[in-house]
DNA sequence: TGACCAATATTGGTGGCGCCAACATAGCAG
DNA sequence: CTGCTATGTTGGCGCCACCAATATTGGTCA
């Protein structure tokens, strides 16, 4: 019994330990998934907020496969990111903004335009990078090395699970 | 050189396998986290769109705390299941309006409501867990029973990073 | 007691991200 | 030439996380 407080007990719900997670949900591999998801998007929106320069998470995809691939239509662009067409399309606007990349028609394929990364933005790609390396350290944290490179085995594994199927046929 | 075309070298990009992820993103744990989310979200939406009534992943948890926990504040409910306090208020009018759960002031603390989960409620909760379980062995189906509890042990430690902070000190 | 502060429920709005539909245009295949 | 497809663009939707402001209520404390 606590002290000074008789009707303590019409508190039907003022369990000391809500706050934790059902328990038919927080086993759920669909849950945790969203967790971890939950936890890196935060790191992420935070390390971009600070440190990126309003550039968001397709920004730096679109930089990393410009960089990558280099000069490169949307429509492939789009392809190799994951991100929509239309997405694409507004985040190179944004990107066009900032100096990072140029986009200008395909004079072979007029209907195509070829996105290009400048310098700028091949700077900024490198920014980034280290925002994000320090993101992947800060979200890896409590796991040894072992259990990183598990742990990344076994997400690729059910990540990229449609994607291989495309692949192997 | 292929055939009928003499200008095909300035195409730098029409590499027969775009589609990839770029080297700079696919190995991040990030991006990995993130495409097992999307493809658990894909799942689970495909799964709610068909037999979950239009019911959505927070209908979902809120159904099950109610269930687990008994009658339960609104704001104790978004604690309980990560929900924002503006949020639960939409997501319990819909699961009230399908005669889910009843809501009602707490004649004790006026300013709270006490949601409780109903008969038909549970029903609900029942079918979804079954719609869940699947989606859930969907997930997984790459991995093997040991790689499955793997995961989740690795994913736990990482989603749960900052609560188990909280709960710890 | 009265003044002040904290919690609650609600309303309304933002933003990221994935996705889809419609459209005009351009290239290709029959 | 006639479809058919690919491309880029615009506009919209839905889910989820989050935030701000407000009215109400409870509890605290000087």
């Amino acid at each position: 019994m606590r002290p000074t407080m008789g009707t303590l007990d019409r508190m039907p719900v003022h369990h000391d330990r809500i706050g934790r997670t059902p328990d038919r949900v927080k086993d759920r591999p669909t849950w945790l998934i969203s967790r971890a998801y939950a936890r890196s998007t935060a790191l992420l929106a935070e390390g971009f907020e600070t440190h990126g320069d309003g550039l968001r998470g397709h920004h730096y995809r679109l930089l990393a496969a410009l960089e990558q691939w280099g000069p490169t239509s949307q429509a492939d662009l789009g392809r190799a990111t994951g991100i929509d067409r239309s997405d694409v399309t507004g985040a190179l606007t944004e990107l066009e903004a900032r100096g990072l990349v140029d986009r200008k028609v395909d004079p072979a394929h007029k209907r195509r335009n070829v996105v290009t990364l400048t310098p700028a933005g091949a700077d900024a790609l490198r920014r980034l990078d280290g925002v994000l390396d320090d993101i992947q350290t800060a979200v890896l944290a409590p796991l040894t090395a072992a259990q990183r490179r598990q742990l990344l085995d076994l997400l690729a594994r059910i990540a990229g699970a449609d994607r291989d199927a495309d692949v192997i046929e």
